[in-house]
DNA sequence: CGTTAATGCGAATATCCATTCGCATTCAAT
DNA sequence: ATTGAATGCGAATGGATATTCGCATTAACG
């Protein structure tokens, strides 16, 4: 951020302006996002954007980092751990996930439809962290017999699946239909997770 | 195609362009990749461009589907239907689809970086509609006994799981090894497609 | 050859947008 | 109320690139 607002006038205007963002994404859709159109929008002038943003990218930077903390947030607050069928758990997950690409107005699929010219990066890697860190705890509360070898790759294969599977999902006109989707979806990773490490012929 | 090539020069001289778009795209990025570097590159005019292709994207197009032409090509070459072991016969799909996705120099690396704001889409089906073919062949032959019973969904979730695990492997640095993702992939797919239909308890 | 149609050229044009800058307005402190 | 700093404005600027158009060159055919 260029400038530190001071004022509350200012600090209400930097806020209505990634609000601004937000809604002009949804809208009209990010190539259509223009500096012009999200100052109007906000209800501001142009020249004030360039007050508090040094540059477009950083206003959308700024909208990415608010909707990231509020997906962590919605995954913190389900309870999952407590859940103890491994295929629950993921179940539950999945549905987490189609309901937050939902939200907002569609503005979520416009972002994911765009997440290679945006610091998407950010987003999924935060994603696939928080995944790590709660398969990481739930494993060893609920497994701890044979804790799962490499559970890094795994991670890595069912986050990047089961997100990509849902954008391409949502992102085209839905023939499966969410409820199979969401299922099948679930056999597959529960499946795998559950696998033993190495499947050494004796 | 604004006007059918007549004489020998100007096919030379379409060709000559779809190559060349392939080339800028792989060389200096999609975003960099300009009509007039498209023209320097073939050895000819932008006007020349414009007397054989509507616009731009109409080029890109061109390239497209020459390269999904290519892909369908190599798929069928596969064996596949020779190999008993649904694991191994998995296994290899994935590893072609890594030396595609390597193949022409990072072209193919860029293009699946900006794949939403291609006609990607119709590889994407092109391609997930050969998968589905050859899985009902498959599993036609080897699984008689119970054929699955949505192959469709499977094939899906399956076809879009290993396309974009692939990817965002390859688009960032692969902090986890080749052999082993095509490995754990291998083993995903491979147990959820070997599932029985239903899971229901007697 | 000579004529006509096809092809090729690339400077000039058109469009679109991010970003700036000089001036106007509002705030806060005294 | 006065004043200096903070904030706000938006027409003007600049840069990038797709697309056009009038003229030059080349092929095809008699």
């Amino acid at each position: 951020m260029r400038k530190q607002p001071q004022q509350k006038r200012s600090r209400e205007m930097v806020r209505a302006l990634v609000d601004a963002t937000g809604l002009c994404i949804q809208r009209h859709g990010l190539d259509d996002t223009t500096t012009a159109r999200i100052a109007e929008q906000a209800g501001v002038s142009v020249g004030s954007l360039y007050q508090y943003f040094g540059d477009k990218s950083a206003l959308i930077e700024a909208l990415m980092d608010r909707l990231a903390e509020d997906i962590a947030g919605g995954l913190r607050r389900l309870p999952l751990m407590a859940v103890n069928d491994l295929n629950e758990m993921v179940h539950r997950s999945i549905r987490f996930g189609f309901s937050v690409l939902r939200s907002r107005d569609g503005l979520y699929l416009e972002l994911v439809r765009n997440w290679h010219r945006l610091p998407t990066h950010r987003m999924v890697d935060l994603l696939q962290q928080h995944f790590m860190e709660l398969s990481r705890l739930y494993f060893l509360r609920h497994y701890r017999d044979y804790p799962i070898e490499n559970l890094e790759v795994r991670v890595f294969i069912v986050t990047n699946s089961v997100l990509f599977t849902m954008v391409r999902h949502v992102s085209q006109g839905d023939v499966i239909g969410e409820e199979a989707l969401a299922r099948e979806l679930t056999r597959m990773v529960a499946g795998y997770l559950a696998e033993p490490p190495e499947t050494a012929a004796p």
